[in-house]
DNA sequence: CGCTGTCTTGAAGCGTTTCAACACAAGTGG
DNA sequence: CCACTTGTGTTGAAACGCTTCAAGACAGCG
């Protein structure tokens, strides 16, 4: 693994952008923001650098600015499993400072990445000061929660096949009937608690079943929508 | 399904028991907690009545103050699984509150059941006038996404045999070396995305191997801790 | 007591993983 | 820019784990 060469900086402008960027905080006053923001810092993170890992001590709410950063897990026995990827606007860090302060998951930059960094109790200060913030978060745990137990209920009840299926059903853009994949198949795998060589394979079938048609390596035309939701 | 005959009930003794029963509410102080216990009503629920419905409209925070609750959630497939138990002072209906207002699971009393309800605007007047709530409420909702995800990770990750060896270990009594399970073995078959059949073996198998002991139908003795944490 | 639902056990079948070998793409350094 | 290296993606065959169906034992409730 890299070592962290990140770079700390303090041009305000980053901050700015930050800030005002994610919804748990965009809805307040200029001067509030300004206030918000003169607390955070900020610092970068290239590409396979770890931000933190599971059982570290965890002290502040990342917020991305630039860049994108996986977050993952491992289980007991050791396998890993990829939970979500954060883009632009997306925080992480949230449940450690919550909670018992230290981080269950890893997260990895996937790219060159800048984030910005509230601590803790700077946090804390805002939320108590402020409590439409809080009311913001509550309703991203509440969403990300839900998130979280529908994924968990599909991981119990539905075979590989349909979580595939449900997850190309859920990123497909309606105008062009064709899904990005936001990550490599191996990845994929990963994401939807399988093997690379089943995604292929399953994918494989879709396209032999003329449901979709596989372009490069990221590009999936739906042709049948219909057929992939029966699967 | 049996009909709603649930009561409605006025008596403020039941809605202070409730309200002072939660870790959201306990550390108010004595008037404020009035003032919450004056703004609920509370219900009776008998054995199977259901309580809410997936696609239901959402408008009350639901906080159980005796009985017994279970939350469960449809796949898309129409599996049925088993998300968690409410037990007297947990609470549910939070994630309809901060969000679409559309429940996406049951919840239905597994007992006769008494629970206190707390209106969405209500609440949301308490969370504004009294910030150290959404605190609480953050801290739980983390603590809830924790869980979750881990759970998400253990489905993704993990054989059956491990999971139910996961699941033993984390009910275990210390004390007495003895998990007492809170549910059926039907119902735990899926809580943990399995067959009541595959429970059944399973179990067996680790009897079989001298690992745990069965006495009656919901009493497992721990013979062997560190075998079962190896599997 | 009898009925209903839960639990257990067996045998067959299916879906997915695993291992191995190869094709292909991306990134690196000469 | 090419050759090299490394990692990702594909395909086949065998093995494994779990589900399904069926039938019988057992427990709990009215």
């Amino acid at each position: 693994m890299e070592q962290h060469h990140h770079t700390q900086c303090h041009t305000h402008d980053h901050h700015k952008q930050c800030i005002s960027l994610v919804p748990i905080f965009n809805h307040l006053e200029a001067e509030q923001m300004d206030e918000v923001m003169y607390t955070a810092h900020s610092s970068s993170y290239k590409r396979g650098e770890i931000i933190y890992k599971a059982g570290e001590e965890s002290d502040s709410l990342y917020i991305v600015s630039k860049g994108k950063i996986k977050i993952y897990r491992l289980s007991e026995s050791g396998k890993e499993q990829l939970m979500r990827i954060l883009n632009p606007g997306d925080f992480t860090g949230e449940l450690a400072l919550f909670n018992e302060g230290i981080h269950e998951s890893y997260a990895e930059a996937m790219a060159d990445t800048q984030v910005c960094m509230i601590k803790r109790s700077d946090l804390q200060e805002f939320l108590l000061k402020y409590p439409s913030i809080s009311l913001r978060i509550l309703a991203e745990f509440s969403s990300r929660l839900e998130q979280s137990e529908k994924q968990t209920t599909r991981f119990a009840t539905e075979k590989v096949e349909t979580r595939i299926a449900l997850f190309l059903s859920e990123l497909l853009e309606e105008a062009t009937m064709e899904v990005t994949l936001p990550m490599s198949k191996k990845d994929l795998a990963s994401y939807l608690g399988t093997t690379p060589e089943t995604i292929s394979r399953k994918l494989a079938e879709l396209e032999d079943a003329g449901i979709i048609k596989q372009n490069g390596q990221r590009k999936i035309k739906i042709i049948d929508l219909d057929g992939l939701l029966l699967i």
